[in-house]
Parts: C-alpha cells; structure tokens; sequence
DNA sequence: TAACTGTATTAAGAAAATTAACACAGTATG
DNA sequence: CATACTGTGTTAATTTTCTTAATACAGTTA
C-alpha cells in the first residue's frame, strides 16, 4: 500500500503523509474508507507504531483523515475545512510551473500534464454523502 | 533578498536552495548575475557559512548556479543538464494538480493559473551570451 | 472476556542539521 | 606586494529532530 525509501532525505512520517495523501486524492482510498491501524501499518513496514501516529495525527489536522478511536481512521470526503492548505498549494503550483518553464517546458506540454488527471474529473464519491 | 521561516519544519538549507530557485527561475536574478558571497549572505541571516555553503553546493550540483573560486557564484542560463530533474518536477506536478482537483480547484482555475505565469515565455535573457 | 482500535506519556537512542574554528588557494584592488 | 575579498575543505562539537521503546487508558467489536 505505501512503500519507504530510506534513501530519501526525508523524515518517514513525512513520506507515509505522501503516500496517504495520495491514495485519498487519487481516490485509491475512497470516501470513509477505513485506513490501516496505526499498530498494523507500524508492523506492515517495519517502523514504530508513534511514527504512524505523528502521520495520521498530521493528516487528520491538514483535513484528509477523521479518526474515531476505537474504531479506526478514515479518509475524509469533505476537505473544504481548509482553504489555507488550498491557497498554498495554489502557491506550490505557481513556483512549480515557473520551474518547469525555465528549464524549458512549453506552455502547450503543460497544459496536457494538467489534463491527463482524473479525466472524468472529481474522484467517483465526491461531496454527496457526507452526513 | 531571502528570508527563512523558522517555523518551518524544512531545514534551513533547503529553505535558502528553494528561495534562491525561486529567485533565478522567475528572473529575479539573471544569467550570469551574481549571488551574494557565501559569507555575506551567511551574516546577513545570521546563520552559519557552512549552512550557506551546503545550499550553494547543492543548487551546484542541480545546475542552476556555478561557482568559481575567488571570484563567486552566479546563476546558470542553461540549465539543460537536468533531465532527471525535469522529470522529477513533471511528477510532481501529476501530484500537485491531483491534490487541488481534490481539494474542489477546477480545471479552469487551474488553467488560468498556468497562464498567468511567465506572460511573454521566457524570462529575459535566456540561453543566448553563454560561453 | 479477548482482541482489536485510537490516543497519550515519558524516556532513551539514533540520525540529521547546524555551528564553530580553522586552513588553503584564487581574485581583485591599491 | 599586501590586504581583503572570493569559494572550498576539514574536523569536531553542539543542537535539533526524528525514531524507537515501553507502557497505559479508554472505546469498539465479536
């Protein structure tokens, strides 16, 4: 489900962020979803259970995971809460297309970069039943 | 010119190579332009030349500036040695435009944001007057 | 009850980043 | 030449961050 590599410079818990993120956005982890438990996630890769915890507890504070305990985490369906992460990441794409231009990638190029994502659009779910 | 955030959780160094990046890619500073002194700039944000130094060494080693000893370091016009790293920009892009398509930015958004970028192409200067 | 779940705490250990204190050689200027 | 810059390199100590370890508690599920 989620690989490490240790060569990245990168904290673990960091790259285990990515990796979930990902899986939640590219819809791999649907809408309430259930993620794996922090203790079996810690087994799954070899690393301390705290480590995970440090992840999930990020991600449930950036939107992207609600935890119940006792029961379990999951992916959250709704992250309109955070409109600061979006301006950021507006930010973030800024910058990245700046770079991209100057070392030489055409407008045109990046324009189908940006619509060979989620071609339908919204992952299958999306906002409806939430509540 | 560049100014660290220390509560980023980010070390300093990367701070500095992502805001000298910046500074070079959107044109702030030229080709062939000069960056300020590894000691200079080391007083001026009150940290350690050696900091400054493993920023400069590693914007090096991605192409984007050049240092002759004695003399200083100065911003790379031509940065086509990085494929790897073109590539590696490509792919997080994928992610980034993911994220914001998840976050309910839409693809026109998104489009108006490419465009508002670089307006002419590329920043003035360019690949001509190297070597 | 037994086996899960998330959460919290405190301590120790390991890894990474930063600082400190130098040294050497090339460049520019007076 | 001499002085003051420049980048670069090295070694060690310090500080910070990350990761692990070992528990514990409370809620959930079967």
């Amino acid at each position: 489900m989620i690989s490490l590599n240790y060569r990245d410079s990168r904290p673990i818990y960091e790259q285990i962020k990515d990796g979930l993120r990902k899986l939640i956005v590219t819809g791999a982890i649907g809408t309430d979803e259930k993620l794996p438990s922090v203790r079996s996630l810690a087994t799954q890769l070899s690393i301390n259970p705290n480590t995970i915890q440090r992840a999930y507890n990020e991600l449930e504070g950036e939107g992207y995971i609600y935890s119940v305990p006792g029961k379990g985490s999951f992916a959250t369906g709704d992250p309109d809460a955070d409109a600061s992460r979006r301006e950021e990441l507006r930010e973030k794409l800024r910058e990245l297309v700046a770079e991209l231009r100057y070392l030489g990638v055409s407008q045109e190029e990046l324009r189908s970069l940006l619509e060979e994502e989620t071609p339908g659009g919204f992952p299958a779910g999306g906002k409806e039943g939430t509540t």
